[in-house]
DNA sequence: CTGCGATGTGTCTACGTAGTCAGAACGAGC
DNA sequence: GCTCGTTCTGACTACGTAGACACATCGCAG
């Protein structure tokens, strides 16, 4: 049915193993047989088959990614991802998972195949999972996960100084109040933010309660912000664990009558396409993704063998929007 | 190095034939060898290799999707494309093309693995590039591409039942002048649904002139808003060719000093999760991407073997957010 | 007790490629 | 003219699995 290497041979009235070598190895074929073999290949549609390249070469020219099913985030990550491996002609395999519970599962099919590497993504995988991963045929890099090292290969955004970035970017605004919505507190990333900011802001003599949104969505942001409408006691700024807390929290403050950034500023963290929309403008801590992704990729195709060991830490850029722009001092 | 089938067999004292049965048709194997297989297997950490698997049964359990790499409408269905995949065991391999003129690259990846399916995204993929996609070896599908009708099994939205819809829902509100702003002509949903709208209004007495925002983004949404705050031609309604643009128009006109709804409607269309969140709250068409998504994989899986000719046409659903409510009537 | 279907298992082979090895063809150096 | 090295090509095999086929075992009806 297919048309095989064996078909092109015969059609070219070479071996099998010579059409094989020039679509492998070119420079191993005199020119006038290769332009004889592709000639017959053209004629007959011959394209080499990948699986079988793979079983034999022991290896498959795609990279996997373990990631979190819904989420902003994830999803500009994986465009880069993708586009990243492309140039290269290496392909991505999607290994998305609804929530923790299911991470295994989702390992479980990894194991299948024989991936060149694997990037493990989502602060909450949890270290057990990680630990599990960790196998000499297969080259996995940790990403954007603080609670992974030590275990795994890391690359991540400095948190903490991303965050502490923020922290002091809003006291520089002058207010003396503040909270700070998280995602959920088992993210390692929500609590190194967390810790960040509300260190820098100790510093300066700012308290910041910690308040969980429950959740890395526009909605769990959303629905947090009616923590602050109720009472009197609404910080001068809130800081949001992520960017979709962060535009949530925004919505859910307008909503409920308040004015940002008059009555309250917000910050966010991640730097979505979103968090830069003229609607929001949202100060936050802009991840250099692509940077984030080649280093990644270089771990998984040229990483040192010890790479337990490695980490990779980039930092942010602060980005200033409306959101803590104080109209009067 | 890797644990085999081989390996499996010889420490359970059985064939190899026998472990490869008790992983792929179980029903096959007395229980009590099953178990000592498993067992076996257990110990050693044997997974059946999914290279080899595929090799061999001519089936990869994966499906292939050619998609732009970036758009928020396209991750949105990539994302429940690979739920529901992975709810089946199978997976997504994504093959993503920065644009029309890399839509040939993806392609030629496409044909080197023997894919169980395609789905063939993005309305800006040439006819000439669907019809070489047509091969008995391949189920391939259309995703919300009209220009493939007739070439390649097609599952859509039904765009012009929509953008009447839409255009029915404005024109109740009482506008007198309306506009398209559209994301790029070429686009088969981009005529139709322009069509549709210009027609229903028509009907109605409204004329609807076509606008080219140049692109499928916010940045060209907000970028095409300028047009409409020069002059003093500024319509009633603003309907966007997609959420995306219409995000963007929105933006692009309230920074421009215009109120939305108050001094012009805004409609969209896809219903991207952004158009319902409450700094939007975007008038729109939205796409049951779940049932569309699950068309699509069953035309793959179980679709009927002249599906050159089968299209299946899906109802969208408006939803009436506050960017078509006129303050007062 | 014989014959027969059902069930379970082993042997063998093929999926399509790429690498190893051997050998052919050829030119260069002595 | 012979050896040597280089360049090129073909025969062969293995990657790890699943299916075809053969065969052994067992229960059961006649």
């Amino acid at each position: 049915m297919r048309v095989t290497s064996h078909d092109v041979a015969a059609e070219a009235g070479v071996s099998q193993a010579t059409v094989a070598r020039v679509f492998s190895s070119p420079d191993k074929v005199a020119l006038a047989t290769q332009k004889r073999v592709r000639e017959a290949a053209a004629r007959l549609g011959y394209v080499p088959n990948a699986i079988a390249r793979s079983l034999k070469s022991q290896r498959t020219d795609i990279v996997g990614a373990v990631v979190p099913a819904k989420s902003e985030y994830w999803q500009d990550v994986l465009t880069a991802l993708s586009r990243s491996l492309a140039e290269q002609g290496k392909q991505l395999l999607l290994f998305p998972f609804a929530d923790a519970d299911h991470v295994e599962e989702a390992l479980d099919s990894v194991e299948q195949y024989r991936l060149d590497g694997l990037v493990l993504a989502s602060s909450t995988i949890r270290p057990e999972h990680l630990v599990r991963m960790r196998r000499p045929s297969l080259r996995v890099v940790a990403f954007n996960q603080p609670a992974a090292s030590g275990l795994l290969p890391l690359v991540m955004v400095d948190n903490d100084a991303g965050a502490r970035d923020l922290a002091e970017h809003v006291a520089a605004q002058g207010i003396r109040t503040a909270a700070f919505v998280g995602t959920v507190t088992s993210a390692s990333t929500d609590q190194i933010r967390y810790r960040g900011a509300a260190s820098a802001l100790a510093d300066r003599g700012v308290a910041c309660p910690y308040v969980e949104a429950g959740g890395f969505s526009y909605d769990a942001g959303y629905k947090a912000a009616a923590r602050f409408l109720d009472g009197a006691d609404l910080p001068d700024a809130v800081m949001g664990g992520s960017d979709e807390v962060a535009l949530g929290l925004i919505d859910g403050l307008r909503t409920g009558g308040l004015d940002v950034p008059g009555d309250v500023l917000v910050t966010g963290f991640d730097g979505l396409p979103q968090a830069s929309w003229a609607g929001y403008d949202l100060t936050t801590l802009v991840q250099p993704i692509e940077v984030l992704v080649d280093a990644t990729l270089a771990m998984i195709f040229d990483g040192a063998r010890d790479a337990a060991q490695s980490e990779r830490i980039v930092p942010g850029t602060l980005r200033e929007g409306m959101t803590t722009r104080r109209g009067n001092g």
